[in-house]
DNA sequence: GACTTGACCACGG
DNA sequence: ACCGTGGCCAAGT
């Protein structure tokens, strides 16, 4: 396991602003040696009951990512006031940064 | 060491 | 707007 690329991209992660998302491409660009791969690598193998905002990224394009959770990430962003359109993607004003 | 598997992405057609 | 395709990289077989 690579701690170093674990540490960066719950660095930035920790600073996503509450009712906002954004993609793992982006956290990938702000971290230096991660690529949108490695990101959702890291959130896979991320322990359960992390306090870590995990539900705030989402795939570029706006669309949830597909893993077991994404159901609870839906209802928990739409609890910060993110909304879906009809599609189910998230609007462009609602991302980070 | 070779090959497969993912919470991915940009791009061309 | 909707697919392929190739690139990516850490882990698991």
């Amino acid at each position: 396991m690579k701690e170093a690329l674990k540490e960066q991209v719950t660095t930035v992660m920790a600073r996503i602003p509450e009712g906002r998302v954004t993609t793992y491409g982006t956290i990938a660009r702000m971290t230096e040696g991660a690529t949108a791969r490695s990101v959702g690598y890291v959130l896979r193998t991320l322990p359960a009951g992390h306090d870590l905002p995990w539900f705030r990224i989402v795939r570029s394009g706006g669309v949830l990512a597909d893993h077991g959770g994404a159901d609870d990430q839906r209802r928990r962003l739409q609890d910060e006031g993110i909304v879906f359109d009809e599609r189910g993607r998230i609007p462009a004003r609602f991302f980070w940064p």
